[in-house]
DNA sequence: GAGTTTGAAACT
DNA sequence: CAGTTTCAAACTC
C-alpha cells in the first residue's frame, strides 16, 4: 500500500521516492548486501567519492545492559556504564573499515554476546559483529539488549517517540522481504527487524553528551515499527552500492497513540521483541503512548564523511522532529521520513492528527498553524555552519543539515489542505511554555531533498528555542541573508535533487508550493557561523539543553580552517556568462561575489538563467557539482582526484594539473602523459621541497617579525620618556637603549634569515633596510601616539 | 600587464 | 566515445 499516490511519487526525485527500489532491495541477493565486490578496484567509482568515506559516529545512550565498540576504530563513549554504539557511516550511514559479519547460523540467534564491533560495509548496513549479552532465552526483559548475535545487521540509530535510542538490529535475512512478522516470539525471526531502544530518559545522540552519559535507563526492547529505505545512488556503476535506510519508530507497548512512520510511501516491517511484531501498512497508525511532554520522534544520523573519525556522543548529529503533543498523548502521529544523508536523502515529515486510533493516511492534509520548518545545523568556529531559512510560507521546505556531510538538504514539500489539529511537540524542545506548535499534515505531500551545499567539518547542533512560528534559528553571526527571488520553473524541479551544492531552495513567499528561491550555499555558510540547526517541524521547538555535534572532518581533505579561511579567488569570466563550469564559483556552487568576469550572469539578477545552467551541467554530469577531490579507496592515498587528470604536457606538476593543484599525486585513475606527480618522483620531491622551503621561511619570517615587533612595542611602552607638557619630545628620544638593540635584533634576524635562505648579500641588506625602516616607523607611531595618548603622564 | 600555455569543459 | 573547440586559469616574459 503506497502512502503517496503515483502521481506524486512520479514527481519526486528517484533518490528520494525509489519506492520501486524497495522491492528491488528485498530481492536483492545476499551479497548485495555484502560490500562492494573487489572489482572496483579496477573500476573507477562512479559514486562520488565522498560517500566512500567511512565516518564513525558514536551512539552513546545511556544503559548498562549492552555495549558496543569499534574493533576498527577503537572508539568508545565516555562511560563505562553506558550502552555504546558505535555508528560508523560510509557517506550515508555507520560504517567501519572491518569486514561486514557474516550472518548467522540460527545457532548462533540464541545467544547474545556482547557486541565486539560494528561494522557497515560499503552496502550501508551497519553490521554487529556481537551483540552485548542479555538473559538467553526468547525473553527479553526490560534492559536487555535484543540484538542478535553476531552477523547482525544494525541499520539505523534513532530515536523513539519518547525520545529513547533506537538501534535497529536486523536478522541475517532482513533484506529478504519482510512484510509480515509473526508471533510475538520477537527473535529470530526470519524477516524481523528489531529495535532496540534505551527506555527512560530521552536518551538520543542529539542530546548532550551529559544527557546520555548520565542516564542510567536500560537498553530496552520495546514495540517499534521500522521502515526501511531503499535506495540506489545516483549515479553509480562501481557495485552494487545499494544504501538502506531503516528508519525506526520506537512504539512502546504501552502505548495507545499511533504512530506511523511512512517513508516515501511505504512501511516495511515492524517488529517488537515484547509483543508479536506484525506488518505496518501504509497509513496504518499505531497507538503509542506519549510519556512525556518532552517526547519527541528523532532520527539519528550520521552523515560524517571524515573517514576513521570517531565521533563521540558529541559528535553525533541527530535531526530530529517534533512528532509529539505534549497536550495530546492520544494524538496519532505520521511520521513520513526523508532525510538527506551526504548524498542519500532522508526525508523526515511528520503530521498528526485528530484521531487517536487511525491517522496518517495519505489523504492526510495539513494545517499550518506555524509556517516554519527549520533545520538548524551547526558547527563551531568553521564557516561550514549552515544557515536556517525562514519560511515565509507554510512548511513546504524543510532544510535538513546533515553535519558532516557536505551537502545541506532541503526538503520541500508541498501540503495539502490542513484539516489536523493535533499538536506536535517539539523534538527536543521540552520548554512547555512555548507556544503549541500545530498539526503539520503532510501524508500527501511531495518531498524533495535537495544537497544544497557542501557541508564538512565540525557541526555543532544545537537546538535553539524558537517561540513563535516566523522565528528561525539565528546565528551568532551576521544574519544577512542572500535569497534568490523564487520562480516557478517546474521544468527544473525534477532534477532538483541535482543541484549543485551551493544552492539553497526555500520556498518563496506567496509563490505556493511550487516556489523556490535559489541561494547559493556558500552564503548560506557565510550567514550562519556558527549556526545552530535545529530540526523542527512546529513552532515550540526549543530545548533547554544544547545538543552538540562535532566532527572534525574536511573538505577536500583539507582541515576546516584551511577550507574556510582561504578565501576564493575572484574569477575573470568573459564568455560564458559565468554559468559554465569554467567559472569557478559557479562551479563551486556560488554566486559571483567581488569577481572580475564579463557580462555575469551568476547572481541574484538572473536567477533563472543560472537555474537553467545549472541544470544543463547537471544534464552533462550528474555529479558536475561534486567535489573532485575524494576519498580514495582504502589502501590507496587518503585523497585522491574523482575522476583524475589528463594531463600531457605539464607533468602533473604545475596548477594546471588538478591533482597537482589540489596538493595530492596522481592515481591509477589518472590519464595524464609523462606524470611526474607520483611518490618517487625526483621532480615532485624537488618541487615539495622548495614549496616547503618558501614556507618555511615565510613563517619564520612572519613569527620573526611578530615576536620582534611586540618586543619592540612593549620597549616602546616600557620605556617612553616623558613628554613635557608642551608637545612632549621629538620621536628620536624614544630610542632608548632597549629599543635600539631590540630594532637591531630585527635587522640581525632578517640577516640571519637571508643567510638560510641563501639569498645574497644584496638581498639581505635590502631586508635589514626594509625591515629598519619599518622599526624606525613603529618608533615613530609610537612616538605620536604616546603624545597622544598620554597627555597627562607624559 | 600582455601574451602564451595548459587542460578541463563544452561541443560536434 | 573520440576529436575538436571553447574557455579561463596558470604561467612566462
Amino acid at each position: 500500500m503506497d502512502v503517496v499516490s503515483p502521481e506524486l511519487n512520479s514527481l519526486l526525485p528517484d533518490e528520494i521516492m525509489d519506492t520501486e527500489a524497495i522491492a528491488m532491495e528485498e530481492d536483492l541477493p545476499a551479497e548485495h548486501l555484502a560490500p562492494p565486490p573487489p572489482q572496483s578496484e579496477a573500476e573507477p567509482a562512479q559514486v562520488p567519492m565522498e560517500t566512500e568515506v567511512p565516518e564513525i559516529v558514536s551512539l552513546c545512550p545511556a544503559s548498562t545492559s549492552m555495549q558496543m565498540t569499534s574493533t576498527s576504530t577503537n572508539a568508545q563513549c565516555g562511560t563505562s556504564t553506558g550502552t555504546q554504539l558505535l555508528l560508523a557511516s560510509s557517506g550515508f550511514m555507520a560504517v567501519t573499515t572491518t569486514t561486514p559479519a557474516k550472518t548467522t547460523s540460527p545457532a548462533l540467534t540464541q545467544s547474545l554476546p556482547k557486541i565486539s564491533s560494528v561494522t557497515l560495509p560499503a552496502n550501508h548496513q551497519l553490521i554487529i559483529n556481537k551483540v552485548a549479552s542479555s538473559p538467553a532465552g526468547d525473553g527479553k526483559p526490560p534492559g536487555a539488549a535484543v540484538l542478535k548475535p553476531e552477523g547482525q545487521k544494525l541499520l539505523v540509530a534513532g530515536l523513539s517517540k519518547t525520545g529513547q535510542p533506537i538501534m535497529l538490529a536486523l536478522p541475517h535475512s532482513w533484506n529478504k522481504p519482510a512484510t509480515t512478522q509473526g508471533t510475538g516470539d520477537g527473535k529470530a525471526q526470519a524477516t524481523q527487524i528489531k529495535m532496540v531502544t534505551a527506555a527512560g530518559k530521552p536518551v538520543i545522540a542529539v542530546s548532550s553528551a551529559s544527557q546520555l552519559m548520565g542516564s542510567s535507563t536500560t537498553l530496552q526492547a520495546q514495540q517499534l515499527k521500522t521502515l526501511q529505505i531503499t535506495k540506489k545512488p545516483p549515479v553509480s556503476t562501481a557495485g552494487p552500492m545499494i544504501t538502506k535506510l531503516i528508519i525506526t519508530k520506537a512504539l512502546n507497548s504501552k502505548a495507545s497513540a499511533s504512530v506511523s512512520p511512512v517513508v516515501t510511501g511505504r512501511v516495511l516491517t515492524q517488529s517488537t521483541p515484547v509483543t508479536p511484531p506484525r506488518t505496518i501498512s501504509i497509513g496504518e497508525a499505531i497507538s503509542t503512548v506519549t510519556q512525556n511532554a518532552s517526547g519527541n520522534s528523532k532520527v539519528a544520523i550520521s552523515p560524517l564523511k571524515s573517514p576513521s573519525k570517531v565521533l563521540n556522543l558529541s559528535n553525533l548529529t541527530v535531526v530530529s522532529v517534533a512528532s509529539q503533543s505534549p497536550n495530546s498523548p492520544q494524538k496519532s502521529v505520521t511520521l513520513p521520513l526523508n532525510v538527506a544523508l551526504g548524498q542519500q536523502i532522508l526525508t523526515v515529515q511528520q503530521s498528526a492528527a485528530t484521531s487517536p486510533a487511525k491517522a496518517g493516511t495519505s489523504q492526510s492534509t495539513a494545517q499550518t498553524a506555524k509556517p516554519m520548518q527549520t533545520v538548524t545545523v551547526g558547527s563551531m568556529g568553521t564557516s561550514q555552519f549552515k544557515t536556517i531559512i525562514p519560511l515565509t510560507t507554510p512548511p513546504n521546505v524543510q532544510q535538513i543539515q546533515v553535519p558532516g556531510s557536505r551537502f545541506h538538504y532541503v526538503r520541500l514539500v508541498t501540503a495539502t489542505t490542513g484539516s489536523g489539529t493535533a499538536q506536535t511537540g517539539a523534538s527536543i524542545n521540552t520548554n512547555p511554555s512555548i507556544q503549541p506548535a500545530k498539526s503539520v499534515m503532510m501524508n500527501a505531500a511531495v518531498r524533495m531533498s535537495v544537497p544544497i551545499v557542501s557541508a564538512q567539518t565540525v557541526k555543532q547542533v544545537v537546538p535553539k528555542p524558537l517561540t513563535s512560528a516566523a522565528q528561525v534559528v539565528t546565528t551568532s553571526q551576521t544574519p544577512q541573508r542572500l535569497i534568490m527571488p523564487a520562480t516557478h520553473l517546474p521544468q527544473i524541479q525534477p532534477n532538483l535533487t541535482n543541484l549543485p551544492p551551493g544552492t539553497v531552495l526555500t520556498p518563496a513567499h506567496g509563490s505556493g508550493n511550487m516556489g523556490y528561491a535559489v541561494l547559493p550555499a556558500p552564503y548560506v555558510t557565510q550567514i550562519a557561523q556558527p549556526t545552530f540547526v535545529t530540526l523542527t517541524s512546529n513552532s515550540t521547538f526549543s530545548t533547554a539543553t544544547p545538543i552538540q555535534t562535532q566532527a572534525r572532518l574536511s573538505l577536500n581533505g583539507l582541515s576546516t580552517s584551511e577550507a574556510n579561511s582561504r578565501p576564493r579567488k575572484p574569477c575573470n569570466c568573459t564568455r560564458s556568462q559565468c554559468l559554465k563550469l569554467y567559472c569557478d564559483c559557479f562551479a563551486n556552487g556560488e554566486f559571483c561575489n567581488n569577481c572580475n568576469c564579463v557580462n555575469c550572469f551568476n547572481n541574484l539578477d538572473h536567477e533563472s538563467e543560472r537555474l537553467k545552467a545549472i541544470k544543463a551541467c547537471l544534464d552533462r554530469n550528474p555529479v558536475a557539482f561534486k567535489p573532485k577531490i575524494g576519498k580514495g579507496k582504502q589502501g590507496e592515498s587518503d585523497r585522491r582526484h574523482s575522476k583524475g587528470c589528463n594531463c600531457k604536457k605539464s607533468g602533473c606538476l604545475k596548477n594546471y594539473c588538478e591533482c597537482y593543484e589540489a596538493k595530492i599525486m596522481c592515481s591509477s585513475i589518472c590519464k595524464c602523459m609523462g606524470c611526474k606527480n607520483f611518490e618517487e618522483s625526483p621532480e615532485r620531491k624537488t618541487l615539495m621541497h622548495l614549496a616547503d622551503a618558501a614556507e618555511v621561511r615565510v613563517q619564520q619570517q612572519t613569527a620573526a617579525k611578530t615576536k620582534l615587533s611586540s618586543q619592540i612595542s612593549d620597549l616602546l611602552t616600557r620605556t617612553t620618556p616623558a613628554l613635557t607638557s608642551g608637545g612632549g619630545k621629538l620621536p628620536y628620544t624614544f630610542v632608548t637603549k632597549e629599543v635600539a638593540e631590540a630594532t637591531c635584533d630585527c635587522l640581525l634576524e632578517q640577516a640571519e634569515q637571508a643567510e638560510l635562505a641563501n639569498q645574497p648579500q644584496a638581498v639581505a641588506e635590502r631586508l635589514m633596510l626594509e625591515e629598519f625602516g619599518r622599526c624606525l616607523r613603529r618608533i615613530i607611531s609610537f612616538a605620536g601616539k604616546a603624545k597622544t595618548d598620554c597627555p597627562i603622564n607624559c
